[in-house]
DNA sequence: TGATATGTTATCTT
DNA sequence: CAAGATAACATATC
């Protein structure tokens, strides 16, 4: 389940293959990928970058391919060379097939997606913009000060902490594996109402998203059921703390509940 | 076979 | 209105 590590380093690697490529030909395969974006080919890479859990794709004709992967979107990189000649890779990007983008250099880029929750949409400016505005801070951001946390959890006193950290239009980027991380990391209980936390409490919180959420792009992700990177896995899943796992660090054994419809880890003895 | 996992949103309930 | 619960989407995997 890509969350904000994961999309950043998928990012981040399809920046380092495709980024200023020309597209020359887009088939559409599925309808969770808008087909009005075959119409619009030839249409060079200008820029790729995330928000939340998204890509955005810039183009040069001043339109936008917005990308959510959900919980099983994929994408796929073959060079002109392995398209012709690694058999095994091609018959890869052929599986959940939505989307083949082929490049003016005999590349081509796959958009697949198993459970087809995903989506690829075009976007003018405009329409891009009120997407994004729906969106809360992106918490590896300056926006993202302790001072504007504080007051929107004050804001949101009622609700219960972990559904809120997991609430895309509260903070952008966390679902349910950083969310049980950090609150583990940061010693409270994710069944805690918002209004609750302790100055202190919000401080720790505060950072140890940061932390955790910049640790695991270092470590490429987490790998968990479905999610693969362009080039391969990453391996932050062999540090989580509590998510997957029966026992804390310190040994104890962790409860199961559920919240807000998750599966949610915790700790009874390291988070009050 | 059936339970489970997941992100997001819409809709219903409290 | 706010917050919580539930369903919906799809399907591989245990």
């Amino acid at each position: 389940m890509p969350e904000l590590p994961e999309v950043e380093t998928i990012v981040e690697q399809l920046k380092n293959k495709i980024l200023g490529k020309v597209v020359i030909k887009v088939e559409v395969l599925d309808s969770i990928v808008d087909n009005e974006i075959s119409k619009k080919t030839p249409f060079k890479l200008k820029n790729i970058y995330r928000r939340a859990k998204a890509l955005i794709f810039e183009l040069d004709n001043g339109l936008y391919l917005f990308v959510h992967l959900r919980m099983t979107g994929h994408f796929h990189y073959l060079t002109n060379e392995q398209v012709a000649f690694d058999k095994e890779k091609l018959e890869k990007c052929h599986r959940f097939l939505a989307a083949k983008f082929n490049f003016e250099d005999g590349g081509l880029l796959t958009y697949n997606d198993i459970r087809r929750f995903g989506f690829v949409k075009l976007f003018n400016k405009e329409q891009l913009g009120v997407e994004l505005t729906k969106l809360g801070p992106e918490p590896l951001s300056s926006e993202f000060s302790l001072r504007c946390f504080t007051a929107k959890l004050k804001d949101k006193k009622n609700s219960v902490i972990k559904t809120l950290l997991m609430d895309q239009h509260f903070l952008a980027g966390l679902g349910n594996i950083y969310a049980q991380e950090v609150l583990y990391l940061a010693g409270i209980n994710p069944l805690r109402k918002a209004g609750s936390l302790t100055t202190l409490e919000i401080k720790n919180l505060h950072r140890h998203i940061i932390e955790v959420l910049k640790l695991a792009i270092k470590h490429k992700g987490s790998t968990v059921d479905n999610y693969a990177h362009v080039d391969g896995s990453g391996d932050f899943q062999n540090y989580l703390v509590v998510y997957g796992r029966e026992k804390c660090t310190k040994g104890h054994n962790l409860q199961k509940v559920e919240i807000g419809g998750r599966g949610t880890s915790y700790c009874l003895e390291c988070q009050k």
